[in-house]
DNA sequence: TTTCCGATGTACT
DNA sequence: GTACATCGGAAAA
């Protein structure tokens, strides 16, 4: 298959790259709407600032690996690797747009009050699609179309649909680096851009 | 409606 | 001991 995006790209530029495409896991799947950059040792916000880790391993995967990580105790978050090999930077999937087993989605985020609830933040969209830890170095590109794990397809904007940015959201290091993306408009984002 | 804060586990100082 | 790429319930307005 063709990659959904382009592997040695910057991670800035794969992260817009990554807006439109859809990520699916089993019989659930949305339409990528935001996203947040995350760089290298030049990024202190970045969980690979300090170097590799055992939590951070799959950011220095190769592009497509996916890194899954728990935050606040409770709630997994999901990032697409996305560096050339001995760079670690990761595209962070925070809001989609369901597009297919809604009643799964609904069956997992019983607390959701709208279907905007559903995937409309990164703990939302991980419970949403069962994405967890165990997923945590799987390839979302090796993967054909409608096998079970988390996949990544290609997509594309709407006619219409432009790419808009801010400032990444609940950081407290680099936080004037825009390097959040979403869809303009787009009623699936997890907050407005500020 | 908006704002505030507790839950809860892992990594790092 | 503290911070953390969050979420949702309670309180305030």
């Amino acid at each position: 298959m063709v990659a959904p995006f382009s592997p040695t790209g910057r991670v800035e530029v794969v992260a817009q790259q990554l807006l439109g495409c859809v990520l699916s896991s089993g019989a659930v799947a949305g339409r990528i709407v935001e996203v947040e950059a995350y760089g290298a040792e030049d990024d202190a916000a970045s969980h690979a600032f300090r170097g590799p880790t055992a939590r951070n391993a799959s950011m220095f995967g190769s592009p497509g690996t996916l890194y899954v990580y728990l935050i606040y105790g409770m709630h997994w978050c999901a990032n697409v690797a996305c560096g050339p090999p001995g760079e670690a930077s990761a595209v962070l999937i925070r809001a989609l747009e369901p597009v297919q087993g809604l009643d799964l989605m609904w069956s997992r985020r019983p607390k959701a009050r709208a279907e905007v609830d559903l995937c409309s933040g990164p703990g939302k969209l991980c419970a949403s699609l069962d994405i967890t830890g165990d997923h945590d170095g799987v390839s979302l590109l090796r993967s054909p179309p409608g096998s079970f794990g988390p996949t990544l397809r290609r997509g594309s904007l709407h006619g219409g649909e432009e790419i808009v940015c801010g400032p990444r959201i609940g950081i407290t290091k680099e936080v004037d680096r825009p390097w959040r993306f979403a869809i303009s408009g787009n009623r699936y984002m997890s907050r407005p851009l500020m």
